[in-house]
DNA sequence: CACCAATACGCAATCGATTGCATTTTAATT
DNA sequence: AATTAAAATGCAATCGATTGCGTATTGGTG
């Protein structure tokens, strides 16, 4: 029970072996000038004794902590949760710790706890911003410092900066194209705070789509929300179905604000997807869930997550200067759901039918380069 | 920007003040024995060359790190991300760091991360069991050292530990009977495995349910999942759904599979709540998405995971001989939606009219003790 | 057998902050 | 002014692992 006894150390093990320390620790890190005879030796008394490394000791005097810090707005909403347990699972198995903090999309939380993580001398930051911030400069003390700050989904918008990225603008233009290519002629965009690159991207992807397709460019269906939250969402499309020439199609820049303008739609009596259909943007769990299912552009969280912390290590590994810059984009679709399928909605017009099974509520759009194909897409397993 | 220069320690100014490092970092403590003046010149400087103390050599020399290990299984899952938000932040309040780790819902893995983070000299550990985990032994190596472990919902089925809870019986219990209270005779049970002790709780809570109201307990309805996921939960309701005499009611024991539940209820043309009537667990986002929105219980995560920090620091703070027992137990409470509203929905069986708005979607009953008042819930914030 | 080069290992400083125990300075008292 | 208690500060060890450099051991070769 109560045989709190103090943790073995390499001098125990030492002394025990009579040899030094250092032979003990070169001989645990598989130096090459111990003999073979005495690393077995202690690394077979160091398992019986239970021997654990203190991790901390090694830090203070290596210099490296093998952790790595997270900033992200708020862990508990579905598209950071991934890509959380993604950096968890990479960092893990490169044998690092993580330790994560929130800013609460707010730059004054952002730059304390920032603080609190420089303070814990982590080896790599991984960010993805606030959405509030503009200005950059608190990253200039990891930076500045040797400290590699890999940006991940919300960038700052520049170029001298590692990060991991989707293409923001080709999922937009494609998202817009979806909803084009099933009839829409007046497609509203809820996008939001321009000062975000991201919201900017898809927004120009947006605009680009619609050009391309000689459809008027109308400002009063492009409208900028600040939170994209549910409230917001559902006061925008309000808004944007109280207009006399209301939009027969909206793309949300995400799927919060998307389900909003569903369920907006649905109070008022207009059917969806045939008089308005919507696409929003993550594919958060929520759009299998709420009806008609909610199309959307795939985020690839856990992925982009492990990207970072790939990203991050190649930095670490090449001591030399870091190199400024580097990004890695990964690839996005459409995932195509009844929300805005106005084609088949069209064809089968008859009362609310039975609802099909799971595994046949979504097809995938692809949306990388090259022509869009279109496939079955598996079901969501239950994370 | 490329001043890499070294960082500011405590003999940098203790030589600048021509003071000695001790009396430096007294300074910085507050230590009663230092001169105000003496105080007031080193944290002037300190400010002034940006000094950071180093927290991993505080660290060792304290043996104190101050960071606090989390176990979870999957971080992202709504319940478990909301219990880390409210983690993180109780930490960061107390000066604390967090790092978290997944056991993927495997003892193996768990057994393996909890290793690295008891190699991280963690300062408390907070868990919430891996579904497959019943020995819980691995948990020694901590509690044995003087290292506080608090677990969370999923709990060990002992009483020498500290947890922070929900009254999973009471909550099941009051589930239950608000199906009965909407008019359901034959309820259904879809259970985690007994294994685990909330999943044992709650379906004892639904049996004491039944019994109290002379309905019969019969042993075809109830059923135990073993990941309670939503392919797992479709396949379980089917199976109740085929049986010669189907329930009227289900209470499932989360909201992934109460949402399957409805979904194949409705593919199959069976009216909820009319004909099934369905409660969840959890009160996860996706209840308010669902049409029907599902009835749920609310458990409060970010609470639980503040109170789980609270726990570990109280019994940090009383450094001796640590009490082997604690438990904080949290409200619940029962939120009516229209997946159980047998009452409403056969009052106004019309067509499908327009939905209400977000905000009058849920009504809350509350489950504390007492009689069950009935009061608006106010609408979900966007996290 | 002597000599040289690998090969194996030990010494001691180091990382930065903390802290028990002196030691010095200041202030108060007679 | 001498004495002493109190207040302020310094010394040096310590936490546990790492590592540059020096020393000892081993084995091979002429």
């Amino acid at each position: 029970m109560g045989n709190k006894k103090k943790a073995v150390t390499i001098h125990d093990l030492a002394q025990e072996l009579n040899v030094s320390p250092s032979t003990v620790s070169r001989a645990l890190n598989d130096h090459s000038s111990i003999g073979k005879q005495t690393k077995n030796a202690v690394k077979k008394l160091a398992k019986e004794r239970g021997y654990r490394p203190n991790t901390i000791a090694s830090s203070l005097r290596t210099n490296r902590s093998n952790t790595f810090g997270i900033m992200v707005s708020w862990i508990n909403r579905p598209f950071i949760s991934s890509l959380i347990a993604g950096i968890e699972e990479a960092a893990r198995e490169s044998g690092n710790r993580v330790i994560i903090s929130q800013s609460h999309d707010h730059t004054e939380l952002e730059k304390e706890n920032l603080q609190a993580l420089y303070d814990s001398r982590i080896s790599a930051l991984i960010v993805s911003l606030a959405m509030e911030t503009v200005d950059y400069s608190h990253f200039d003390l990891f930076t500045r410092n040797g400290i590699p700050v890999v940006f991940v989904d919300r960038c700052p918008n520049r170029n001298d900066i590692h990060k991991v990225h989707i293409n923001n603008f080709n999922a937009a233009f494609e998202a817009t194209e979806h909803l084009i290519s099933q009839g829409c002629q007046r497609i509203a965009h809820i996008g939001g705070g321009r000062h975000q690159s991201i919201y900017e991207d898809r927004r120009m992807g947006y605009i680009a789509a619609l050009k391309k397709n000689n459809i008027l460019v109308e400002e009063p269906l492009i409208i900028q929300a600040t939170s994209l939250s549910a409230e917001e969402g559902m006061r925008l499309t309000e808004q944007l179905l109280d207009a006399p020439n209301p939009p027969d199609g909206i793309f949300c820049a995400n799927d919060t604000s998307a389900v909003s303008a569903i369920r907006c739609a649905k109070r008022r009596g207009i059917k969806v997807p045939e008089e308005l259909a919507v696409i929003g943007f993550n594919d958060d769990p929520i759009c299998e869930i709420i009806d008609p299912p909610l199309s959307s552009i795939h985020h690839p969280a856990p992925e982009m997550g492990k990207a970072a912390v790939l990203q991050a290590l190649a930095i670490l590994a090449g001591n030399q200067e870091t190199p400024s810059t580097s990004r890695v984009t990964l690839d996005t679709y459409v995932v195509a759901r009844a929300s805005s399928d106005r084609k088949k909605a069209k064809a089968s017009n008859g009362p609310v039918g039975p609802v099909p099974a799971i595994e046949a509520t979504a097809e995938k759009v692809s949306a990388a380069a090259g022509p869009a194909k279109t496939r079955r897409r598996s079901s969501r397993k239950d994370k």
